[in-house]
RNA sequence: GCACUCGUAGCUCAAUUGGAUAGAGCGCUGCCCUCCGAAGGCAGAGGUUGUGGGUUCAAUUCCCGCCGAGUGCACCA
């Protein structure tokens, strides 16, 4: 029997076999989990979909397919179904024996990926000197998870965190820093506040006076043309901002390989440009540096800008930049972008030029909707300004220790306080991931908080369900049972759900979507609650008992290493 | 004007990429702790998937038209 723990391959190769048999089409050997039990475990539509090309009955065809399928070693009989579907029911005893092989198995079954291939992922982004909002939140967070999970499947990934450090925002900052008195009422902030403010502070004053837009125009200009008393201060204030942001992404988890902001790229933007002029992918039109693409369906009445008239460069000339010093520096099969929908054309005017350049690896936009506030429009805060990463961090944990604290009063200052950060910051998170990736949703502290429905606290809480038993009794820790029993329909079920398990996490890359992992862990948890609330263990006979305790016990680890790989962390209690 | 994304239960969202009777949570109506965490579970009511066509044995999913919402489209990032 293969090594492979899922059954899935297992079925797909005998229907492969069964298929070239017949001499049918060999990509027609795909079987996917049904829906509904009354249909057994696994289905195939092959016979329905061969029986078209060759204009023959479907149930026909499906009945001559089953005579050649030989998987009786792990399934029951299969049968032809509706239209001319075939069902699979798998084995009992194969089911227990394949189940209880995930105990010994620290990768619960998932397999490395059989093509393992080289990923930059560009995530997070944010603006030095200004306020992180709720776009980069979404980008963080979902990066971090591809992130893990490619990882996870054995695959090379860079991550790499494409700082805004040479944006318009320094002129204001500088601006500011030179010329707007310190604030003694103030003292007590933050450096990374005062920025904020100085930027704000300006960013106000400009809106009425047309002549300082000129003045902190030039400001930047001195900044990018090497003045010496304004690089010091872009230095300083890149620097402490990085450092606030260390923070934060401790706090999160999450971690970067690199860190290249625009300003690293800046000395490869004009030799860039050139290059583009010479080999006729770009031209001068109306005074700038322009990429047109005449015969493009949908972007041929679309420009792609990449010098100013007065000779600056953009956005996309430093994505062009960083995209060309990726491909050389790490030799990428792919590049991620995670970032929101709104810069859809962008990218496809960067892939689209970017292939003109002679790039062919896969470069992937992976593009999300907006957070919501209640209201239905983009979240901002009452006074309108962009909610801010630290405060919504802070936000989450000191509602997650409101509900801790009044749920269990006794645990300990400290206990509360670290099981507050993690249901905190994993409500926040899971919220994010749970969704399609495109849908702009609602954020409700209410609704990803609750102990029901999808959210992290009810996954946490289920496996903290199951840790409980193993704190009755230290001698539950070591036992192996090499196989299981699984009489009763729900432990079957969970059993399944456990096996199949190790099918999901692939399909997540398929199309960068986490809420994929996040329906399978909700779906365990669900079933293992009702597993949980039906078969008593401890007061069941020993055979049954230590079953039981191996689908509680793979059941944990499940959740566990779901849950990190979403990038969110489990409490032992809460 | 052009492009992108979306429209599913009263509300917030799913639907394993074209499969069988479209599923969850909240809210609503009832149940279940002398058993490991009730922070849980069970059952019920709730739908012409915006709309009109088309392709298909099969459409929430693919194609076209309309209606509605959001976003973007030459000197911001």
């Amino acid at each position: 029997m293969p090594l492979s723990q899922a059954p899935l391959p297992l079925l797909e190769h005998a229907l492969g076999e069964a298929i070239k048999k017949l001499d049918l089409d060999p990509s027609l050997a795909q079987i996917t989990p049904t829906n509904n039990q009354r249909f057994g475990d696994y289905q195939t539509n092959a016979a329905l979909i061969a029986a078209k090309e060759l204009k023959s009955n479907p149930r026909d065809l499906a009945n001559q397919l089953i005579a050649e399928l030989d998987l009786e070693d792990y399934c029951d009989p299969p049968e032809v179904a509706g239209a001319g579907f075939i069902n699979f029911r798998l084995k009992k005893n194969f089911l227990e024996q394949q189940v209880a092989s995930l105990l010994h198995d620290p990768r619960l079954g998932i397999p490395l990926s059989a093509s393992p291939r080289t990923i930059v992922i560009d995530f997070s982004s944010p603006n030095v000197a200004k306020p992180m909002h709720v776009g980069h939140i979404r980008s963080t967070i979902l990066g971090e998870s591809l992130l893990r999970i490619a990882r996870f499947l054995g695959h090379r990934v860079i991550s790499d965190n494409h700082l805004g450090d040479w944006g318009t925002q320094f002129g204001k900052v500088i601006y500011g820093l030179k010329n707007l008195p310190p604030q003694a009422e103030l003292a007590e902030e933050s450096p990374i506040e005062k920025l904020v403010r100085l930027y704000r502070q300006v960013t106000t004053l400009e809106r009425e006076d047309a002549q300082l837009r000129d003045v902190v125009r030039k400001e930047l200009l001195k900044l990018q043309q090497g003045d010496c008393e304004n690089r010091k201060l872009w230095e300083e204030v890149v620097t402490l901002s990085w450092r606030e942001f260390e923070k934060q992404y401790a706090l999160l988890g999450v971690s970067f390989d690199e860190h290249l902001g625009e300003s690293f790229y800046h000395e490869a933007l004009q030799p860039l440009v050139q290059r583009l002029l010479l080999q006729g992918i770009a031209k001068r039109s109306q005074g700038a540096v322009v990429i047109f693409f005449p015969h493009h369906p949908t972007l041929h009445d679309k420009p792609f800008l990449i010098q100013k008239s007065d000779g600056a460069f953009l956005y996309a000339t430093t994505d062009l930049a960083t995209l060309e010093y990726r491909v050389t520096r790490w030799h990428p099969d792919a590049i991620w972008y995670v970032c929101g929908a709104p810069q859809q054309l962008h990218f496809e005017q960067l892939f689209e030029s970017s292939r003109r350049l002679g790039f062919h690896l896969e470069l992937r936009h992976i593009a999300f909707g907006s957070i919501l506030g209640e209201d239905r429009k983009m979240m901002k805060t009452r006074s309108g300004d962009n909610i801010e990463l630290g405060s919504l961090l802070q936000e989450a944990i000191d509602r997650a220790w409101k509900i801790i604290d009044e749920k269990n009063p006794l645990f300990s200052q400290e206990e509360k306080k670290k099981i507050a950060q993690i249901v905190g910051l994993g409500a926040l998170k899971y919220a994010d991931l749970m969704q399609h990736r495109m849908t702009d949703y609602v954020f409700s502290w209410e609704k990803m908080l609750a102990f029901q429905g999808n959210t992290a606290p009810y996954l946490q809480n289920a496996y903290v369900r199951s840790r409980s038993i193993f704190r009755k009794d230290e001698s539950l820790q070591s036992f192996f049972p090499s196989t299981l029993l699984l009489d009763e329909e729900v432990e079957r079920t969970l059993a399944l759900q456990l096996l199949q398990f190790a099918e999901v996490i692939p399909n997540v890359l398929v199309d960068a979507r986490p809420n994929i992992l996040c329906l399978a862990l909700y779906e365990l948890a669900t079933k293992f609650h009702r597993f949980y609330e039906e078969c008593p263990i401890l007061k069941a006979e020993k055979k049954v008992k230590e079953s039981r305790l191996a689908l509680t016990e793979i059941t944990s680890r499940m959740l566990q290493l779901g849950l990190n790989l979403l990038g969110i962390d489990v409490p032992e209690k809460m």
